[in-house]
DNA sequence: GTCTTGACTTGGACATAGTCCAATATAGGA
DNA sequence: TCCTATATTGGACTATGTCCAAGTCAAGAC
């Protein structure tokens, strides 16, 4: 993550205070927050930073393709910066815990051509469902 | 959808105006409302219908497996009543547009035991994006 | 080092989606 | 027809996200 603001300054972006504190929120795996949480992070960093802020940074990353949006559940959108490595998600319906997994085969080609009905398709998500070790020892 | 009055009255639900109306909004092929839109066709038939009700009988039917709720963008929910053909979707992503698809293939075969880090995994939702004629014809 | 300027940030108002609750109405059995 | 548990209602409230005008500042020019 420490060359995504050289990636960004590449890009023409003013490297802020506020997008460096929301690029160090963002760093790690299994990184999985959404804005609120990013700016709760981001606030013990650099407690003046407003939501807005944040809101907007998170929106120019995922125009700039640095992080990527997921949306399990029907809540708020979490955001997601392990867009180097291609990958799925799998979600406990317990606690909601996500992790990222890496599938076999080509799921593009499970849609038949038949099934696509004039659509240009280009892109699949595959989001796994189960109980996770501690949500499930618990029911 | 006919007989899906008949499974909520074995149930043991009480059969409301407001009740029949929502089931007939979600009669049909290919549907894939926001709770917004089911309240306004609803209100098409039936003016005194309230907000609450519809989410609370969406919430009902979803609870018992008769709809299920469908994400695909970070905005509204939508409720799709096709449960009893299994599929997945595909989504227009310039009108946001949704088909119900078919895939072959076991696409829960797709993660390796190696990658459920101990979950008991019990579902999975596939979608697809890309533009649909229309879209792709405008662009 | 300082100036300048256009890009960035801010707080707060606003918008959208959904939940909750106490009061009222009613389906369906007795 | 009556009774009552269940359903409905309007409106307040919460959560999430967007927008904007005013103020601030990063970084290139000098």
């Amino acid at each position: 993550m420490s060359d995504l603001l050289q990636r960004l300054r590449d890009r023409g972006w003013r490297l802020t205070a506020q997008r460096r504190v929301i690029a160090e929120v963002l760093d790690g795996e299994h990184v999985h927050y959404t804005a609120e949480e990013v700016h709760a992070r981001a606030v013990e960093r650099l407690p003046e930073i407003s939501r807005a802020s944040v809101y907007n940074t998170l929106g120019e990353l995922v125009a700039l393709g640095e992080v990527v949006e997921v949306t399990t559940d029907g809540r708020a959108k979490r955001y997601d910066p392990n867009v180097h490595q291609e990958h799925q998600h799998l979600v406990c319906s317990g606690c909601g815990m996500i992790r990222d997994v890496r599938t076999e085969g080509d799921l593009m080609a499970a849609l038949p051509f038949g099934e696509r009905f004039g659509f240009a398709v280009d892109e699949v998500t595959v989001t796994y469902y189960g109980r996770c070790p501690g949500c499930a020892a618990a029911s």
